[in-house]
DNA sequence: GGTGACTTACTCGGATATGGAGTGTCCGAGTTAGTGCGG
DNA sequence: CCGCACTAACTCGGACACTCCATATCCGAGTAAGTCACC
């Protein structure tokens, strides 16, 4: 069991966008191709990414020129818990096949007998959704804020420097 | 992501031992094949996780006729977060590759700028921690003790049936 | 009857195939900035 | 000078290969119970 590459991408591109963003409600988008040089990232593949982040609502993406993503709203209300959800996909972490219910081990077993759901999945969700919450607890505006300013100008300065060269 | 199909099998195999072994310090060793047969399992995989349970510390196995495996210790003492790191490994949910490192964005940095550790991480960091808490918090023998007792009796005579009929 | 070695069947353990999801790539549809011409 | 249509390039979006890990399987090494002969 591992997250995704992509949930790694995600966040340092949310975080590039709110930085080289500013405070504007609407900043110039970024094109993902540039995003991946800022990383040196597969362009396409982070393009792939970035497509879910759209899906799911967190990034509202502008075509043709000058186009590229933008953050759909303020970071202060973007979990990470979102980033997470948008690219890994919805599911659980850990899915219950109900294995109690198969076998030898289930023989005999009353109509009624399953009905509560079965303490394995119970502790494992319990656990999940205590991952859940801390990564809801945190926002995107949270991560950006605690860089330091060095590295956010550094960022700035490089983006633009990305920007004037290629388009 | 997701979570091995194998998590669920080590920890209702985990269980079943408990029900079926009693209070003894060691009871009768369960054949793994048995364990299989319990829940419908592939045998030869379920062998395959059960070994990593065993050299992980967590059961001991016993070779030859009327052997099997048993719990290597009182389930009080046996967290799920043993369970599931013995059977998923020993890596962490999230994997940073410091990308913050790599292309464009890190153009300029001194040397010494990337000695704190990435807050994206940080942050993955964080709600893993959380989870390893919770799956901490709670042994085999919690999980063992809040099943009904019509379950553990049901899985004690099922186990029984079986254990005349094959060994 | 007791003892010893032997046979034997049963167990675990690691080396070996297979499938699916994550990873990576490609090309097409759509859109908008820029441009040039005509009024 | 203004407006419009055209061009063109640039973007996203989904369809197509490749790689690695979880899954599943097989066979061999080792062991302890059961057995049989022998004392």
């Amino acid at each position: 069991m591992r997250t995704s590459e992509g949930v790694e991408w995600a966040l340092h591109c949310c975080l590039t966008l709110v930085w080289v963003g500013g405070a504007e409600a609407a900043p110039e988008p970024v094109p993902s191709a540039r995003l991946a040089a800022m990383f040196e990232l597969s362009p396409t593949y982070l393009n792939k990414v970035l497509q879910r982040l759209t899906r799911a609502g967190l990034l509202t993406s502008v075509s043709g020129p000058r186009g590229g993503v933008r953050l759909a709203r303020a970071p202060e209300r973007i979990t990470v818990m979102d980033v997470v959800a948008a690219v890994e996909g919805p599911d659980p972490l850990f899915a219950c096949a109900e294995i109690r219910q198969r076998g030898a081990s289930a023989v005999g077993a009353g109509p009624r007998e399953f009905a509560r759901p079965c303490g394995v999945a119970g502790a494992m969700r319990r656990a999940e959704l205590a991952w859940r919450r801390e990564l809801s607890a945190q926002t995107v505006a949270d991560l950006a804020a605690a860089a330091s300013a060095a590295s956010v100008s550094r960022v700035r300065a490089n983006h633009a420097r990305l920007a004037g060269r290629s388009g």
